[in-house]
RNA sequence: GCCCGGAUGGUGGAAUUGGUAGACACGCUGGACUUAAAAUCCAGUGGCUUCACGGCCGUGCGGGUUCAAGUCCCGCUCCGGGUACCA
């Protein structure tokens, strides 16, 4: 029989949803290992050829790992609720559901064609309410708990109001946006709903006033992350900076956490390094100014107090509480139009022009505490709100953004630091001596800085002082596709649901649209209320809700009583390996750190962190084709003559071109405006450039898997995806060389086959030479798999079918062990072969070939033989002879003396086993 | 601007610890089989040079360390990614 790959795959593919091959259950009895990829956002454009690069990289993972007899979780899932549903709701009246549903199934279609080891069983979507009843639980346990720094914990708001009732709020250290201190009596005192008022500035998922990221055109809110460059990160729409009541989760208290656990982490230093700056640490110190006939006082954040001396202005944010506070009558008018000006600036302008200078004079003077010099203070928006106290001490000597506005509106600036040139431009390097600064002059900075801390500190002027970068999460958005809050209204106080009323299900509407009032799309669900008639929170969660906990629900995905149950969670622990792609860095991977750390601190889950180790796959780019039109014609020249001709580059869809050769019939039938088309050749053939490019739709260079299974099959792509390059590299699809990869299978099946197509293997002993040929493969696989190289796994099976063809070996001993080896890469064709060898299971209960390191062991070498580290001749050398003795024979050898050309070597130099390099 | 990657034949890439640069493929050239094509198989394929044996050059560029550098160090160029007033 030919290698029939359609029939094959689509006979096994049948067979492990029938046998139920890749069921998983707690299993005490074998080590686990969890394996999982990123769940896709099913959208409508369905599968390219880019999406399952990772799927198959942790698919070989997964199944290599069961073959050396690992309990192997590995599921699938999606990602259900987003925007393109609800915007293509909106444009044509179709539910959201609906839309997903289709979507999804088209996408398990295609998945299912690639012959993935996926415990279906375990699917789960985001949508499903059984699902998010456990997203809406966490929600109702985050806002029932507060983070004490003490004990860098979440802990139950319970106990932080019997300390309330007992001691006041003077002994706590809680991450909050609490500043006033109260105590026991007062906190008695208070109503219920000014104490609900204060509780919530405690709470993990709390509801406030915060400025955010409002995208107009999208009409919701959105998190930091998914605003690039002043843009919406989806749809490209403008964003801007809005004052808005919205629930938010406390990420922030969890910032030097999210820092520090990271070490142990197996991630990549890149992916490190892009989570660190997104959380931001600087060390620094909280320093008051007092301000010039005022008892207010300025806080300020700085990293260098060693430049205290070099202040000569301060600056306050735009939205900061003191400009009101500060702003002298005279100054009112100036600061009120600067404040509505940038009120009307979005994001994306101030972004645009980070160089136009602008800001105005409050009429304050702050006193310097070292110098006591009056010091004006200003408004500006290149201080921001939302980091540190919301003003600053400018230096602008010594920080850039500061000289710039010094410059620009005429501030003295005073150097405190050697080095540089300041008439030029500021100096910021942390290296140089304090001068001009009194008591810190001639201290290198690191000093200085250690000793205005001291003097900060003794002087009670501030104190140390670490800040993060990261910021709260904003939790609400203005959508309907999402998931709704377990929260209705009392009085205006937000009350959670009990978890018997979970989960509070997604209602219907008429329009997927805000209300006329300007209320989100669940202002239009009727009876929107409890039982008792309160009214039901309208905002629904974000995209990160749902996929901030799911790696856990696939434990135990059908668990009615919790999000996992205890002994579940105690076998699987945590994810042991997680692919996925790198724009998740600073978005999920964070999120779902911080949710998994809060299960973790109330005591649901049994590991601090979700993820052990992660891989980053690298991107598919398309790979575009052109033909080149004559201007003013509709005649096509070929790409080698084309510079004789004036011609217009133009897109052609890379599926009709094949090896750069056009399919100049299929072009023709391509488009209307093609159909008379000329074409000038050469050697007969048309020639197409190319070019490598993002894929997509407009570039006619996407590759869809489904129509590369069809002409190849399933193993054929799974192998040439692999073979296209290192796994976290981003490179071009190139259909160009996947006829290598079928070849090899093709030589595969040979090797069992007779010239006729017969089955036929032997059962002979196999030589020394054959064992050494298997296992010197079997070392190579499994060294490549471990360390995630599965480009050159690939090449090493070629290798090895390349010898064992050359030696015409088809005996039963090697070839079953090399199938077994190829199972995780093409799980098909080794299924069918290894029945056709008379096994009666499935080989993916196999135990992986285990490495007898003695077929291996060499006797002679081939000694590369250099003169001046030129590689000159090839010597083979039984590998028993000492270092002396490999000199003699050498040294004597015919080739050498031709080289030492009577000469004295000044130095020979023998690595065994490695290299002789003779120095003339 | 700052931080992190990367640059190797016509193409994708290999070289795991400083030790034979270009494995394995694609493409191309020639040959076998065939009426022909496809498929398959064999040989060649970094550049320059030589009838040939061989020689010289060669891992983005310029220097350095070393018996030996794609790999280590210093200085650049270009490309990709992250971040952007974070005090």
């Amino acid at each position: 029989m030919e290698y029939n790959f359609k029939e094959i795959e689509k006979k096994w593919q049948k067979f492990w949803v029938d046998n139920k091959t890749y069921k998983v259950d707690v299993d005490t009895s074998k080590p686990k290992f969890y394996v999982l990829d990123m769940f896709p956002y099913p959208s409508g454009a369905g599968l390219h050829v880019g999406h399952p690069l990772g799927y198959i990289a942790s698919d070989i993972y997964s199944r290599y790992k069961r073959l050396k007899g690992f309990n192997v979780l590995h599921p699938m899932g999606y990602d259900a609720y987003g925007l393109p549903a609800e915007q293509y709701a909106i444009q044509t009246g179709q539910h959201p559901a609906i839309t997903t549903e289709v979507n999804i199934n088209r996408y398990r279609e295609q998945l299912n064609k690639i012959g993935f080891s996926y415990d279906w069983d375990r699917e789960i979507r985001t949508s499903d309410p059984e699902y998010y009843k456990w997203t809406q639980w966490a929600f109702v346990e985050m806002f029932n708990h507060y983070f004490n720094n003490k004990t860098q914990k979440a802990e139950a708001i319970s106990d932080l109001v019997l300390e309330f009732k007992a001691n006041g709020n003077a002994n706590v250290d809680a991450s909050t946006s609490q500043e006033d201190i109260f105590t026991a009596e007062e906190w008695n005192a208070l109503s219920e709903k000014d104490q609900e008022t204060i509780l919530l500035n405690y709470r993990l998922a709390y509801l406030a006033d915060s400025l955010v990221n409002w995208c107009p055109k999208l009409g919701t809110v959105l998190a930091n992350d998914e605003v690039k460059d002043g843009l919406s990160a989806r749809g490209g729409y403008p964003v801007e900076q809005k004052k808005m009541r919205q629930w938010s989760l406390r990420v922030s208290a969890y910032a030097k956490r999210l820092l520090e656990d990271m070490e142990k982490l197996e991630w990549t230093d890149s992916l490190k390094e892009i989570q660190r700056n997104w959380i931001g640490r600087s060390v620094g110190a909280e320093v008051n100014f007092n301000v010039k006939d005022s008892d207010t006082k300025m806080e300020v954040f700085t990293t260098r107090p060693d430049t205290i001396f070099g202040v000569t202005f301060m600056v306050l944010a735009p939205e900061s509480d003191l400009v009101k506070e500060l702003t002298t009558p005279d100054c009112q008018a100036d600061i009120d139009a600067y404040i509505e000006a940038t009120k009307k600036r979005t994001e994306r302008e101030r972004l645009a022009d980070v160089k136009t200078i602008s800001g105005a004079f409050t009429g304050a003077y702050a006193i310097n505490p070292f110098t006591g010099d009056e010091i004006p203070v200003w408004v500006s928006d290149y201080v921001l709100a939302g980091y540190g106290t919301g003003a600053i001490m400018a230096v602008p000597a010594h920080d850039s953004r500061d000289y710039a506005f010094a410059k620009h509106f005429d501030l003295p600036i005073i150097q405190v630091v050697s080095g540089g040139d300041i008439s030029e431009e500021s100096y910021d390097a942390k290296t140089g001596k304090a001068m001009n600064s009194d008591f810190l002059n001639g201290l290198d900075v690191k000093d200085a800085i250690v000793k205005a801390n001291e003097e900060v500190e003794a002087r009670g002027l501030g104190k140390k002082k670490i800040n993060y970068r990261l910021r709260d999460a904003i939790f609400s958005r203005q959508r309907y596709w999402g998931e709704p809050f377990p929260v209705y209204f009392k009085d205006g106080m937000p009350k959670m649901m009990d978890l018997d009323k979970l989960p509070l299900e997604l209602p219907e509407v008429d329009k997927y649209l805000p209300t006329e009032t300007g209320e989100p799309p669940l202002g239009r669900a009727t009876n929107w209320t409890t039982e008792d008639g309160y009214p039901i929170e309208l905002n629904t969660m974000p995209g990160f809700a749902g996929s901030s906990a799911y790696y856990l629900r696939y434990m135990d995905p059908r668990n009615n009583d919790a999000l996992v149950s205890e002994e579940v969670n105690a076998y699987w622990q945590d994810v042991d390996l997680y692919i996925g792609g790198t724009e998740h860095a600073t978005g999920h991977l964070i999120y779902s750190r911080f949710w998994n750390k809060f299960l973790f601190d109330i005591g649901e889950v049994c590991k601090n962190e979700p993820f052990k180790k992660l891989i980053n796959q690298g991107m598919i780019q398309g790979r575009s084709n052109f033909v080149y039109r004559i201007k003013n014609s509709n005649k096509y020249v070929s790409y080698g003559l084309k510079k004789d001709y004036d011609t217009t580059e133009l897109h052609v869809d890379v599926n009709i071109v094949k090896n750069d050769v056009l399919d100049t019939e299929a072009f023709k039938n391509w488009m209307p405006e093609y159909a008379d088309a000329e074409f000038v050749l050469e050697d007969g053939k048309y020639i197409c450039g190319w070019a490598v490019e993002k894929m997509s739709k407009s570039m006619f260079n996407v590759v869809n898997p489904d129509v590369i299974v069809e002409e190849f099959g399933a193993d054929t792509l799974r192998l040439y995806e692999m073979f296209l390059g290192p796994l976290e590299a981003s490179k071009p699809w190139d259909t160009n060389g996947i006829d290598g990869v079928h070849k090899f299978l093709k030589k595969l099946w040979r090797l069992f086959h007779n010239d006729q197509n017969e089955f036929v293997i032997s059962n002979d002993e196999p030589t020394k030479a054959e064992y050494k040929i298997l296992h010197k493969t079997i070392k190579k696989i499994q060294e490549d798999i471990e360390r995630f190289s599965f480009n050159t796994s690939v090449s090493a099976f070629m290798i090895c079918v390349n010898e064992l063809n050359s030696s015409k070996c088809n005996k039963k001993a090697i070839l079953e062990e090399l199938l077994i080896l190829l199972v995780p890469f093409a799980p098909h064709i080794t299924e069918e072969l290894w029945k056709l060898c008379g096994n009666n299971t499935s080989i993916t209960d196999a135990n992986f070939p285990v490495l007898n390191e003695s077929y291996l062991v060499e006797d002679v070498y081939s000694y590369p033989v250099s003169f001046n580290g030129k590689m000159r001749f090839i010597l083979e050398l039984p590998l028993s002879l000492s270092k002396d003795e490999i000199e003699k024979i050498v040294m004597t050898s015919e080739q050498a003396q031709k080289w030492i050309d009577g000469k004295t070597p000044k130095k020979v130099i023998i690595v065994p086993k490695k290299i002789i390099n003779i120095v003339v």
